[in-house]
DNA sequence: GCAAAATGTTTACGCGCGTAAATATTTTGT
DNA sequence: ACAAAATATTTACGCGCGTAAACATTTTGC
């Protein structure tokens, strides 16, 4: 290091002593060159510590190796999560991830998407909103930008779908409850943000018509995204007007779960499992909080590597050009058994 | 819309009837062409859906419209929360801000600000790992990008720093605490992460000699970012051998508060205000979760609204050619009552 | 060792826009 | 209404790199 600056690729294929067009090749993939230029400019690289101007790159580029990771809510430990995953993937395979969240607004989401296709990403990994979309706007952007939808699918947009089997979610955790102890009831939103909650109380309807038992909803108001203060004010709701049947609650997700959990605290209701207990709360999700809560939450968790990895190489292949027909993979939860139910 | 599509600047300067040289001036800052022509332009942008090439505009360009906003750990909700805040200010001032997390590893950390360089931002955000920083690699940095330094300061970094104020969050909460009931223990990790933590300590022990009390600080082994686990296991081990000396408690951070609440639900400690609770237990940061926490937690809050609006505002003085002196912003926290403490 | 295949070099052009200079037109102040 | 100031237009070049074509060189297989 410590030579003169170099400014350009001109002057970089002058002291490599490679010609500039076979420089080029190599940094859009270095593989395309042999293994003895690749060294040489590799070794120069180091020496000089160039690096091509990516402006002047993704100009010409049709493509770019610009990836998107868009998400509804950064603020949320599971999208953040998720997307920290995804965005490693994207690195380790040569991309240049760019991380978005709509943070809960749809007209957000619309501008973010926007932005995005001004950077022409090979593709974009988005995980929508739900409910609130604007679906042409993300209709009109799949068209033009290769998109993997994940976590929330929104008919069969994009290339695939990549998430979690709400389905098995909901009924191996209702399976779990049912058999240690009383059958569950539901506990959710009324107005849910994405379609992933349908999907789960659907699920335990089916699981619970399976055991015998009479299902019971419960379905709190609330809009917007902050789940834990719905949970906690839809909790206090629901016990002071002893609207459930069983003494155990499965909430539809880990955030509505964590407020009804505070909710019970706020009520001096002990929550567990042991005999000294009134009640047994679980969640869904496998949020990064759960196991600190009080008691720590039983839960059935995401399988955020096999989800970041499904939905990763889905995208990569679609961009080298594998154009298999829209699927749906949808991946199993495991459950984590805590003190909560 | 739905007119035919336009390709390039030129065939928009056609159909907008303006040059393209002050279409050109436009996109850079519509305030500098006249007020007639500007309705021309923007009518046209809403006729045609025409938007500039980002890559051919910043390659020429010496300085970009773009702002990095970096942050240690984007899964530790204070972060996103505070990450979420700056990029609504960016976009609101009219930059294009990009997040970036270094996921709490040093050598991310570097190479985030590799990729940010060749952004050619026009200024960057950076909350700096701490003490794992590569302090080599910073300056250097600093010394290339406008970086205006926020959450946690290392020496003169940069344009200038802003954050919270350390001494008076745990001076002030130390206070509450000592004037409530017994004076509180602090409980802290052997090894933090950063500064802040360091300035924390000190506060409380000054705190505590001008009250006269007898200081005593728990500090807790490990490493690295999990600071729920850590405080967790270090409450587990600090209760096991009776090391505090008063029943209060003061974290370090909310994190470590979280564990450690979690550790006395597992020993069966009851924590909180009421003649039944057995200890009290407090936090710093203000943290999104402090409030659903079983008893929620008392906590002094950083004024987020308040650090962001300074650091993005320092920022963007600094781009518009400020060039005021280094100094260091400390923002007070607000005392946020709850059941813990 | 030789022809074929693979890879590199030379040359040349274009991408879309920033920007400078000279000139033309409009706006402003009085 | 007129000169001065402000703003637009015309013309032209350059940024740093992608990429195509024709050609030269190296590597590979047998």
């Amino acid at each position: 290091m410590a030579e003169k600056k170099i400014r350009n690729m001109e002057e970089f294929s002058a002291v490599s002593g490679i010609s500039r067009p076979t420089v080029s090749k190599f940094f859009n993939n270095p593989d395309s060159v042999r293994q003895t230029t690749r060294a040489k400019i590799e070794a120069a690289v180091e020496k000089y510590d160039y690096r091509p101007n990516i402006f002047a790159m993704n100009q010409n580029r049709k493509l770019t190796k610009n990836v998107g990771i868009v998400v509804p809510l950064l603020t949320d430990p599971y999208f953040a999560e998720i997307a920290r995953n995804l965005e490693q993937r994207c690195l380790d395979a040569g991309y240049r991830p760019t991380l978005f969240s709509a943070h809960g607004d749809p007209a957000l989401e619309v501008e973010v998407l926007d932005n995005l296709r001004s950077m022409k990403p090979a593709g974009v990994l988005l995980a929508p909103l739900g409910r609130a979309s604007d679906r042409v706007a993300l209709e009109k952007f799949c068209q033009d930008v290769p998109t993997l939808i994940f976590d929330s699918s929104v008919d069969e947009l994009g290339l695939a779908f990549v998430g979690s089997d709400n389905f098995q979610f909901t009924s191996h955790i209702t399976d779990y409850l049912c058999r240690t102890g009383e059958p569950p009831c539901f506990f959710e939103m009324k107005t849910p943000a994405n379609p992933n909650a349908h999907r789960r109380r659907q699920a335990y309807l089916d699981a619970m018509q399976g055991f015998g038992h009479a299902p019971q909803v419960i379905s709190v108001a609330g809009e917007g995204w902050g789940f834990e203060e719905i949970g906690r004010l839809g909790g206090h709701d629901a016990l002071a007007n002893r609207s459930f049947g069983t003494n155990t609650i499965l909430c539809s997700n880990d955030r509505l779960a964590i407020g009804f959990l505070t909710a019970c605290y706020e009520r001096n209701v002990r929550v567990g499992r042991g005999a000294d207990c009134a009640i047994r709360v679980a969640g869904q999700d496998g949020h990064p909080h759960s196991r600190y809560t009080c008691p720590p939450l039983t839960t059935i968790s995401h399988d955020y590597d096999a989800v970041s990895k499904q939905a990763a190489e889905a995208l990569f292949a679609a961009i080298d050009g594998d154009v298999s027909p829209w699927k749906s993979t949808r991946i199993e939860g495991k459950l984590i058994l805590r003190d909560s139910a």
